[in-house]
DNA sequence: GGCCGAATTTAAAACGTTTGCATTTTTGAA
DNA sequence: TTCAAAAATGCAAACGTTTTAAATTCGGCC
């Protein structure tokens, strides 16, 4: 057992010709024979010749590998896309032959020394940052490294370009107002969270541009804010919109975590949805399918972005483009049975 | 900027010692002196110097990366645990230093090839292998190569001995059937899958053993198979089972998604879960507590296992110990709403 | 039979580390 | 002051590739 692997030298030695010549055979250059490649492309298949990473990645500067920084979660809190996401880079990746690093940060090392490490190291050609928030230190450091990169989201706004995919928010809470302005709603509740992530800005600005859109002053828009992952305050916050005299007909949550929270305080109030309440939210995860009576939510198709993504970053990783590289993804209405007209007229 | 990475051969000049003297103070020798040590370690702190990987994986054979193949799926199918072990790996390896690679499987490469190319490019230092089969090809390839690894699950049964970390679905089972007898359930039904994976095996005789020790000749258990990822076939077994006119009482799914395609059968046919029927799976993926009225499952904590795994993993790689490294998880009951007593008397 | 250019092959350097062994410096006793 | 031993440092090889530049072989033509 334990059966070495071949070395170049081992397979050249077997052949009778030079390392020089079995690698080019190997690459395909057309300078060498066409006979020879054959003849060696036979015998590297016949062993089992695979080219030791680590030596080509020393002498090409290329390692064949994109980076990707876990996020940090608390203890018993999986970042709930990370299954798809890294299924979709894995699908976009595989396809030019490239890999994915999984880097964790440690507790006590900022997420930032992680992707430090990862990029000066030489590990990666590349890395994917994901959950940007409103101004990120993350983005601030590849780009003074220069360092190719695409980013999952945006920044709230900067300076420099860089490139991106991004879901369009903005769009999908516009629509949502629409389509509940159009069923009669007029009183709206937003349920948010209070950390600076873009991607809150983006959806809470969508929302109230589609509202003054509509010019119709009528309109009220109760906003309920909470910690992102604390459980006790997300349901503090939602009773304090849900308990009113005085409340909204139509909820909007910021992702379906939330909207989940939303209906399940609905249903303890003893609300019904959508009867009572309309309640719509974001990313479509799995659970939305479950929770009575059927969350209508917004598909982001996280897997088709990141796969969009691994394309993007081997994109710049071959050769810088002119242009920074931007995609926004609209998302598509997963209209379920938690929203409906609004209630006939209350006070 | 695209300030350059730094090198040791710089750092050394920077320092007016030689590259050997660095190396040797920033990987801590004795042998230099405490006050070069101190003097080195401060100037690389401050150059931000790291060191390269693909140099020092060549030189020592060692990459400091673990290796995992994702799992096939179809197009439309991630697997419901990744993002979950994934992070439970990488939790695991961060405490070593170790980060983990992820290699797909591009379509029509087996993951075998994909496996064999990990190990062979010296890409990995070991691996782990998840969704063990009766008889699984990558085992006997690794075991054969005498290359470090850990799988996540068992063989059916095998001639060697090697690291492996299991949930114990037979045990589960068994409680899952003691629980339902007690509870009066006599008629019970098994929602299996038809591919040849180990833990249909354990658990489906975890549950045959639980019977059999119980000794009550009056116990019948109905057993349905559908593929694996089937949707339609899966209903359609689902509902043989349930339309009979002899219907069990109490059903078993292999997991949960079986066990949530039971409940959701059961409700269209009308019959109350869990008056009419009690459902219980294993698992517990979100869905489960969501889907009304809340299926009670077994809990593997995916994550912790991944934990344990990655620890089972280093500690093999670090100098392989004399016997193979074995654990068996224990998974914990989650009792929601969706078992209780047997109807009374039918028939 | 020799010569030229084209076709093919090769030698050797380089990538940035680690490490066995040799060398230099320091220390302290004679 | 000298010298041996101990302490500290340095030289150079090695890891397995890719690549530049140079060398060799070949075929055809005079």
């Amino acid at each position: 057992m334990t059966n070495r692997v071949i070395t170049l030298k081992e397979l050249a030695a077997s052949l009778d010709l030079s390392i020089t010549t079995v690698s080019r055979a190997l690459a395909g250059h057309e300078q060498i024979a066409l006979k020879t490649r054959e003849r060696v492309a036979q015998a590297a298949r016949q062993a089992g010749y695979v080219p030791n990473t680590a030596a080509r990645t020393l002498v090409s500067g290329r390692s064949g590998f994109v980076g990707l920084v876990l996020p940090i979660r608390g203890p018993n809190l999986v970042d709930s896309f990370l299954g798809e996401f890294v299924t979709g880079l894995g699908e976009g990746l595989v396809s030019h032959g490239a890999d994915l690093i999984l880097a964790t940060a440690a507790l006590g090392h900022s997420e930032l020394s992680v992707l430090r490490h990862v990029v000066e190291s030489g590990r990666a050609d590349g890395v994917v940052v994901t959950r940007i928030a409103e101004v990120d230190e993350r983005l601030a450091y590849l780009r003074e490294r220069g360092f190719p990169f695409v980013a999952h989201g945006r920044l709230l706004d900067s300076d420099f370009g860089y490139n991106w995919l991004d879901t369009d928010g903005a769009h999908a809470f516009g629509e949502a107002f629409d389509m509940l302005y159009d069923l009669g709603h007029r009183h709206f509740g937003l349920v948010t969270i209070s950390e600076p992530m873009t991607f809150r800005h983006l959806r809470q600005d969508g929302l109230a541009t589609a509202i003054a859109r509509r010019g119709d002053p009528s309109v009220r828009l109760d906003v309920v804010t909470a910690p992102r992952f604390d459980h006790e305050a997300r349901i503090e916050a939602v009773n304090r919109m849900l308990k009113g005299p005085d409340r909204p007909t139509a909820v909007v949550a910021l992702f379906d975590e939330l909207a989940l929270t939303v209906m399940e305080e609905a249903a303890r109030a003893g609300l019904d949805v959508p009867r009572d309440l309309s309640v719509i939210g974001f990313d479509n995860i799995a659970a939305s399918a479950y929770a009575p009576p059927g969350l209508t939510t917004f598909d982001a198709s996280i897997r088709l972005c990141a796969r969009e993504i691994a394309d993007m970053l081997l994109t710049v990783i071959a050769g810088k483009p002119g242009k920074p590289l931007t995609r926004l993804i609209r998302p598509t209405l997963v209209a379920r049975a938690s929203h409906g007209p609004a209630p006939q007229t209350r006070s």
